[in-house]
RNA sequence: GGGCCUGUAGCUCAGUUGGUUAGAGCAUGCGCUUGAUAAGCGCAGGGUCAAAGGUUCAAAUCCUUUCAGGCCCA
């Protein structure tokens, strides 16, 4: 025991037993234990039984419209983080605009088409016929539409769930037809043999979209073909290098550089010379991969564009390719003369389309070379395992100049995972050509969030080729194109507006169960007419959800207030959805576009190659750790225009945040538990305009009356509210997480909260000053509970309940800031204070170190500061700013303060030590305060 | 390889048009309190502002290069 307490006197620890009926502790049934794990789905219940999200849209009937239009994830596999971050995201804009007194619907969709699905039908049971693989596909979709719902609503995500739209859905597929329709009208729409990215696995054309890149080995090879024409004919062979030597049989010409240097040279390798064209720049590295040496000088030097015109034996095939000059030849690699296949590449495929060449791709659906390669030994061999062949050809025919083992990054299809060709198919094209320019200064009309967004997206609608829209598949909205009886290919608004028709009727699997004839007497197209069996690329389908949604639904509108996804969305979403708007409407389908990052780890790796987090990282696993709110927490805290951490140690810190602002919350209403305005009535007094103030509801409570601190911290609150929902509209919710965790922790619990402690135990019940502080708290109890409602959904909500609101916070709005709270004077003075506070709090720690004192109102205090900064307030205010028991103040230009122990008594009641104690016959053992609210109190 | 973006205490974030000794909260350490108590308060330590060059009287801030990471493309 310290001597300190047994010197004050013996009878004190039980006289203090007495005195502690007499304190008003705080007191609520808030409970300091979140137990966010079982309370939450309690409270999904009642707010499900409530409607209130209906009612929330019912608050909000004839405010101004924000629509944030849903990007419709994709219906297979679980809510992962990123998904969740995605969706609380929109949640966070939603609840926030509604809180700002927007009406904001909020319709949720999913994306039901397309390959991942199928491929995992059809990977699962094979051999089904199409109308099955759609059966159960849609089955798939609409389980995981099932779950996702689910992990979504517990996330604590509002929006209309019971109507969410899915692009399956006959009145959406229709509406896909319909936009088809004009798409096709206005002469988008066009036919063409054109190389493709190729899945020979999946043996469909595939969106870039569904390519993704692995490291792969391939032999490269230098090749020569000798020059038979021009100046150089039968001197020299130009030399060339490829990483995919199957694609030598579809070599048509040979494209070099208008600009860049070349050399004819003499070139020597084991006792043979060898006379090459190549880039000058590329000499060495050629010969470091062939190991052939030059002899002597460049025997001739010329610029590329010399060579155009120039024909060149090809290496195997009885037949010659032309060099052509084009700007896209790099000199990186290789030798500057690049192999040219029509039929085989994209830059390929556009030069050989200005030179008139044909696009040759002698390669069936399976990768297997056809009769067309020339090679009849190869024909049916798979071109990938034709390499070898190649290489040996070339090796006998002397055409090798040489071979070598290649890593690089290939593509691949992203679900069957085997190397994707390029190979040129009949498809059908949306020509971006027409769009572009349209959709450029479109782009130039959105506000982008972050900023650097408009450039990101510019530059992938400049470089993006023309739209492949044709998939051989079963699972999707069927692509309207009819053959006649002659063979001739009829694409045509009439038939496709009629089949919309039916779609909306009896849902696209009309186009795969009626046969010819059938579907032909149903449109009335003539007899003898086929219909193709492609279907469209599911990204016209979400693309066209503008479209199909919000023009379509009286609750939203389009174009859209917002659209928000990831930044991978700007090649996808974004930019399908805006190419859809401009070909129907010529105008942008959102005004404001938000993109957030993706999840990393602790290193900033992304999750998916992360060494601490192998498996898929799902929600729920984190809601059924954690709570929603501290998900939501998570998400408010960072800055999702960047990369988004993630850790456990996040999480844990997470936690402590959200036990600092529970436990805010907390004591507050500890504090209001006999404050007389917890009636509904009262509540509208402090929060809203018709009450106007706290002056009118609260007699004695008159801000005039009040003290410094509150006076100060109903400033601070201003500046929160100012500070928050300015962060609120511009979607800075990190901020609005640091500015409520700093007002939490420092402005209430360490200085306000700490500081009005005192009044508030020790004061009688009705003091003013104690009644004062309880209406400020009150105000920021009820600002804080709206001010966080859009974060912490949940645990906004119970604090709520706890001052007699009977409806949901999540109905409210945000608080007004309210001018008369302002008071510059009293920030100024407080930040005065707070300085000398810091002086005070050094001076009692280097006390309590050296054993003079124990508890800092064990001390007595000498401040030295100038007079002027402290003349305002009355010594009494002072000690209990500074939560001292006995201040002396003394003038002087340098702050400072000396500490020595107290020759007062601790008063029993409020443990201050005062001169009054023991002054009084009656409470020998309290202070004049303590006694004069004793008093009171008995009477 | 190309385009766009990011890099400030252990963690999450501030840091105005370049201008005092780069800030905050949390975490950590050491105390106090036991009348917010599986809470609360105080004090302290902690940063070559990714690295290297450059411009400038002055750089976290402007320029160049490098490194690390992300998204998209090849």
């Amino acid at each position: 025991m310290r001597p300190t307490a047994s010197d004050v006197s013996l009878a004190a620890p039980r006289m203090s037993q007495n005195y502690k009926e007499t304190l008003n502790l705080p007191k609520t049934d808030f409970p300091m234990k979140a137990s966010l794990t079982t309370r939450e789905p309690e409270m999904l219940k009642k707010w499900e039984a409530s409607g209130l999200y209906a009612q929330i849209q019912k608050a909000r009937t004839g405010a101004e419209l924000f629509v944030l239009h849903d990007g419709p994830p994709f219906a297979n596999g679980d809510v992962h983080m990123g998904t969740a971050l995605n969706k609380i995201l929109k949640d966070l804009v939603v609840k926030s605009k509604s809180m700002a007194g927007f009406r904001a619907p909020y319709l949720p969709g999913w994306d039901c088409h397309g390959l991942p699905i199928e491929y995992k039908v059809v990977k699962e049971s094979r051999g089904l016929s199409p109308l099955e693989v759609r059966k159960k596909s849609e089955a798939f979709a609409r389980k995981f539409i099932g779950i996702q719902r689910e992990q979504f609503k517990r996330l604590g995500v509002f929006g209309d769930w019971e109507h969410p739209y899915l692009t399956m859905a006959p009145g959406y597929e229709a509406e896909i037809l319909r936009a088809f329709a004009v798409f096709v009208e206005k002469g988008l729409v066009y036919e063409s043999l054109k190389p493709v990215f190729w899945s020979t696995g999946a043996q469909t054309a595939l969106a870039e979209a569904e390519v993704e890149y692995q490291d792969r080995e391939d032999t490269t090879v230098y090749v020569k073909f000798p020059i038979v024409s021009g100046d150089l004919a039968g001197k020299a062979s130009i030399a060339i290098w490829t990483t995919t030597p199957w694609t030598l049989p579809a070599n048509l010409a040979i494209a070099v550089h208008p600009k860049e240097l070349y050399v004819m040279r003499e070139f020597r390798k084991e006792g043979v010379s060898e006379t090459f064209v190549l880039a000058a720049t590329l000499v060495e590295a050629f010969c470091a991969a062939t190991g052939f040496e030059p002899t002597g000088e460049p025997i001739n030097s010329f610029p590329g564009g010399k060579l155009e015109g120039v024909t060149a034996q090809h290496p195997f095939l009885p037949r010659t390719s032309s060099i052509f000059a084009a700007d896209f030849v790099t000199m990186d690699t290789g030798t500057g003369a690049v192999h040219i296949a029509p039929g085989h590449g994209e830059d390929d495929y556009s030069l050989g389309r200005k030179h008139g060449l044909q696009i040759l791709s002698p390669v069936d659906d399976h990768g297997r070379y056809t009769d067309e390669a020339g090679l009849p030994n190869l024909t049916g061999k798979y071109v990938f395992d034709a390499n070898a062949d190649i290489v040996a050809l070339l090796r006998e025919k002397g055409m090798l100049i040489s071979a070598s083992a290649y890593q690089h990054s290939y593509p691949y299809c992203w679900r069957s995972k085997t190397p994707i060709i390029f190979r040129a198919v009949e498809q059908f094209f949306i020509r971006i050509d027409a769009l572009r320019t349209n959709a450029l200064t479109a782009i130039k009309g959105v506000h982008w969030i972050p900023p650097w967004g408009e450039n990101r997206i510019s530059g992938t609608v400049e470089s993006r080729p023309d739209w492949v829209i044709s998939r051989q598949r079963s699972w999707g909205v069927p692509l309207p194109v009819f053959y006649s009886a002659s063979g001739e290919t009829i694409l045509d608004p009439k038939y496709i507006r009629k089949l919309a028709d039916a779609v909306a009727q009896r849902g696209s699997n009309v186009w795969f169960e009626l046969d010819d004839a059938a579907l032909a007497r149903e449109l009335g197209l003539p007899e003898g007419t086929r219909h193709r069996t492609d279907t469209i690329d599911v990204w016209i389908d979400s693309g066209v959800s503008h479209y199909a949604v919000l023009a379509t639904n009286p609750e939203l509108r389009d174009p859209a207030d917002m659209y928000l996804e990831a930044t991978d969305q700007h090649r996808g979403w974004f930019q399908s959805s805006l190419m859809t708007s401009i070909a129907l409407h010529n105008r942008s389908p959102y005004k404001t576009c938000v993109t957030h990052g993706f999840v990393v780890d602790v290193d900033g790796k992304k999750i998916s190659k992360s060494s601490s987090y192998s498996k898929p990282m799902d929600a729920g696993h984190f809601v059924a750790k954690h709570g929603a709110d501290i998900v939501r927490l998570w998400v408010s805290s960072i800055n999702y225009t960047d990369d988004v951490p993630f850790s456990e140690e996040m999480f844990t810190r997470l936690g402590d945040t959200y036990r600092r602002i529970r436990n805010t919350l907390r004591i507050l209403l500890g504090n209001l538990h006999d404050s007389d305005s917890s009636s509904r009535a009262e509540r509208s007094g402090v929060e809203g305009p018709r009450g106007k103030s706290l002056d009118v509801q609260r007699g004695s409570s008159t801000t005039l009356g009040m003290t410094l601190v509150d006076r100060w911290i109903l400033d601070r609150l201003e500046g929160v509210i100012a500070e928050c929902r300015s962060a609120y509209a511009a979607y800075e919710f990190h901020k609005v997480y640091h500015i409520l965790n700093q007002f939490c922790a420092v402005d209430l619990s360490s200085l306000y909260v700490d500081i009005t402690k005192d009044r508030m135990y020790c004061d009688a019940p009705d003091s003013p000053r104690r009644r004062g502080t309880q209406a400020a708290m009150h105000r920021i109890f009820d600002a804080l509970c709206r001010l966080l409602a859009p974060i912490l959904v949940f645990t906004a909500e119970e604090a709520w309940g706890y001052l007699g609101g009977e409806d949901s916070v999540h109905v409210r709005t945000f608080p007004d800031e309210m001018a008369e709270f302002q008071n510059p004077e009293a920030r100024e003075r407080v930040a005065q204070l707070l300085n000398l506070r810091a002086v005070i709090g050094q001076a009692v720690e280097r006390a309590r170190q050296d054993k003079l004192i124990g508890n800092a109102l064990e001390a007595a205090v000498t401040l030295t500061c100038e007079e002027a900064t402290i003349a305002a307030v009355s010594k009494e205010e002072l000690e209990e700013f500074f939560i001292l028991s006995d201040l002396t103040l003394q003038p002087g230009k340098e702050p400072s303060a000396l500490i020595s122990k107290t020759a007062h008594q601790k008063c029993a009641r409020c443990w201050r030590h005062r001169p009054a104690v023991g002054k009084s016959a009656v409470h020998p053992d309290l202070c004049d305060r303590c006694e004069a609210a004793v008093e009171t109190s008995s009477k």
